[in-house]
DNA sequence: AAAATTTGCGTAATCACTTACGTAATTGAT
DNA sequence: ATCAATTACGTAAGTGATTACGCAAATTTT
């Protein structure tokens, strides 16, 4: 009996949520076997300051599409690990402004080698996808945010 | 700048928890639509006691494929609601049983009617996809099983 | 320029899982 | 028949996100 097929997503959740511990996990190996200490999930903050060279924690949140406070716990375990530094902005005294630490700077060259490469093998995984689930993903939040269930059954029922 | 189709899946929890907890939301609507005191959570469990009619807490966890600890939590929830019973097994003095209440068989017909409606319109959003999200998914799962990152990596550096 | 609104950040609590660990009952090996 | 291994369940703590709330600073309205 396969509940998944049987009633789509709404069963859908904790199964996604290990696929992508999985990945993270596969993730953690790669680092290690590079010998360097990081871990998947401070990733996109990471690469994000990268690009950006310093950002406010709103802008990360918005540019990552994750909640403020998940940003702030995540940034925590990075200024920890001495990775980025924060201070406060000069122009706006509410913010509170988020960058690579030295320390981030040396690691950076060797990080984006080992992203470089997990890149690759995410391509060669996402190629030989005949249904991509990227796009899948997409697809699905787009239908939804088009026309919840409860529109759905109210127009199928011409209410 | 998109992280999710720069480097794959890796960034990608988040939002895939956050799509399935928009249907979850979904769903919710639609019980209390029909004036049914039930919530999306609890149809793993439900679903498969109504199918089984009686069985033990890792024989569920297996069915949904979840660990243990995550069925009793929610079925600590179900049995508070009254909608289903658990008794000691009387072959194996470790077991406990689960079944549905006679609350929980008497709601059972009504859910049957709404779980059929949603199944419809499941399958009208996952048949106007392009990229099927089950068969993605189901495709990252197995070429993961198959082959890690790290096991890509080193055959691709010839190690 | 005062008042109202919005913005940026912080903290606390919650959520639905997980891992780690412990215990008692059963099963299997010798 | 005993001892070791496995199985079934329970509890506690952790995870990485969320929502809800509050406050102070900045911006906009009037």
């Amino acid at each position: 009996m396969d509940l998944i097929s049987e009633l789509g997503p709404l069963a859908f959740g904790s199964r996604l949520k290990r696929l992508s511990e999985t990945i993270m996990r596969g993730g953690e190996d790669v680092y290690r076997f590079y010998g360097v200490d990081f871990q998947p999930k401070w990733f996109p903050i990471f690469y994000f300051l990268s690009q950006k060279s310093e950002a406010g924690i709103m802008e990360i949140a918005e540019g990552l599409n994750v909640t403020h406070p998940a940003v702030i716990q995540m940034s925590k375990e990075l200024e920890k690990k001495g990775l980025i530094v924060s201070k406060k902005s000069d122009e706006d005294a509410r913010k509170r402004n988020l960058k690579l630490s030295k320390k981030g700077e040396d690691l950076l060259p060797t990080l984006q080698k080992i992203w470089e490469e997990i890149k690759l093998m995410n391509a060669e995984i996402i190629e030989n996808q005949e249904h991509n689930l990227l796009i899948a993903v997409k697809e699905i939040e787009d239908a939804w945010a088009a026309k919840s269930y409860l529109e759905r059954f109210k127009e199928f029922h011409g209410l």
